[in-house]
RNA sequence: GUGGGCGUAGCUCAAUGGCAGAGCUCUGGUUUGUGGUACCAGUGGUUGCGGGUUCAAAUCCCGUCGCUCACCCCA
């Protein structure tokens, strides 16, 4: 047997120690946000049937054509890993009968989602995200308040520079009218495009607008816009959406230019981005309003408007701003021992301390007292609890504070007392 | 899918064709039961993998795998 070294699955990452930090503080902050709003957490299958998400991102969009991870199972049914959230929270609502629910329904998901593509700074095949959706209500307050609360989020994990930039991309009558003038305007500019948005012209022609190659930006800037051809609903329901951001003075700003890579999208749209110490722009996250997905999946018409957000994007931003405060080990007990005897009664204080809820550190596999206190120095505790040959069979123990050295001898039962008291 | 950069100890990196090394980390020791420093020692490598050139390859050549950055697109 060759000796083989195995490591992680390309674009594939362990979150471990101080990742850990990061990655528990938003999902509690995830949890604690959306709890207080009203949202339930709901957790679907990482596996769903393939044609779900097809229909559900669009079958012209990068996810389908090549993003995915399927596979066919021994029964022959085509499956494949999640490559975001919202077609599977639909699914969900449109098979659980959520419909007979009051309406709206509030949902929030954290888990990792999959795509197939070239790992890159901040892209990942395996990802975590976190995202709300609210089904059944098409009120443009639900759109800012989607909005906001995502905000709270990011601003409750004590994030700063927070940018949000907002866009209507209207419903399927003044969309389809919008893209045709949208194909003319570029057709008449055809030799002033780079190649990939000639392409884009016919296959996808919202998708112009993504576009960085230098060469477009002058054809960009003089497009005709979708929020200046709004249908009458769909403009009224942009302004009202504004009214309420400014209500809630929160840092958005309109860009014409935003689209956003799922065809599911209906009226608002929007991202969030925050400037790194480089000044670089990272985006976090973004969502948007769907109309058309739950009828599409096969429910009845049901309005809807949701966001996702990247939790590695937040990790990267939280690191880079230094947010998370260093360990907390200060408050931690050290419990230092000598002995097969003072191991055992070790093991029964420990109880102890943890049903008074006294966080200890214990390093029980070792003997020499001079590492052990040497440990207890470098995670900085303040009192440490030592058990010798002598404490044991006497049933006592030494407690010592760190800081002034002093030390004093008593019984063991008097062990958690003492040390509550300080 | 396209194009750049890079693969040497757990980590950061030396060694420019001639004995594979240092710092940090880790484990232990410096009179046997008491502190972060200092000193000493130890663990840890088929130099990503496979071929080729050469008396001799981490080093040069070819291939391959992986990592990374950018494009496409997105979180």
């Amino acid at each position: 047997m060759k000796k083989t070294k195995f490591q992680k699955p390309t674009g594939m990452h362990d979150i471990i120690f101080g990742d850990q930090k990061y990655f528990q503080s938003i999902i509690s902050t995830v949890e604690g946000v959306s709890d207080y709003y009203g949202f339930s957490k709901i957790d679907t299958p990482i596996l769903e049937d393939e044609d779900l998400f097809l229909k559900g991102v669009g079958e012209a969009t990068d996810i389908s054509e090549k993003e995915m991870y399927t596979l066919k199972t021994k029964g022959g049914d085509r499956l494949a890993l999640r490559p975001e959230g919202t077609a599977s929270v639909v699914r969900s609502y449109i098979e659980s009968g959520m419909a007979n629910r009051p309406q709206p329904v509030k949902l929030y998901y954290i888990g990792p989602f999959f795509r197939h593509e070239r790992p890159q700074a901040g892209r990942y095949r395996q990802f975590y995200q976190f995202g709300l959706e609210v089904l059944g209500d098409s009120n443009p307050v639900i759109d800012a308040q989607i909005i906001n609360i995502v905000y709270s989020i990011l601003t409750d994990l004590k994030l700063k520079n927070i940018s949000i930039e907002v866009n209507s991309i209207g419903d399927k009558e003044c969309r389809n009218a919008y893209k045709k003038t949208l194909v003319k305007y570029l057709k008449s500019k055809s030799s002033l495009l780079c190649s990939d948005c000639k392409r884009r012209t016919k296959e996808n022609p919202l998708r112009f607008f993504d576009c960085k190659d230098p060469k477009c930006q002058a054809v960009k800037a003089e497009a005709p816009k979708i929020i200046d051809n709004l249908c009458e609903d769909c403009h009224s329901h942009f302004k009202q959406t504004l009214e309420y951001l400014d209500g809630l003075e929160l840092p958005y700003q309109i860009n014409p230019c935003l689209v956003r890579g799922l065809d599911y999208y209906t009226k608002t749209v929007f991202e969030f981005f925050v400037t790194t110490k480089e000044g670089k722009s990272l985006a976090l996250g973004g969502g948007g309003r769907y109309d058309y997905l739950v009828k599409l999946l096969g429910g009845k018409e049901t309005p809807a408007v949701g966001a996702a957000f990247g939790i590695e994007r937040i990790m990267q931003a939280m690191k880079d701003m230094n947010l998370i405060d260093g360990p907390k080990s200060k408050d931690k007990v050290f419990l230092a021992q000598i002995g097969i005897l003072a191991k055992s009664k070790s093991l029964v204080l420990i109880e102890s301390l943890r049903r008074a809820k006294i966080p200890v550190v214990e390093s029980l596999g070792k003997d020499a007292l001079k590492i052990q206190m040497t440990k207890a120095s470098r995670i900085g505790s303040k009192f440490i609890i030592i058990i010798g040959h002598k404490e044991a069979t006497e049933n006592s123990a030494i407690i010592k504070n760190m800081e002034t050295g002093r030390q004093e001898t008593v019984a063991l039962d008097k062990v958690v007392s003492k040390i509550k008291k300080g």
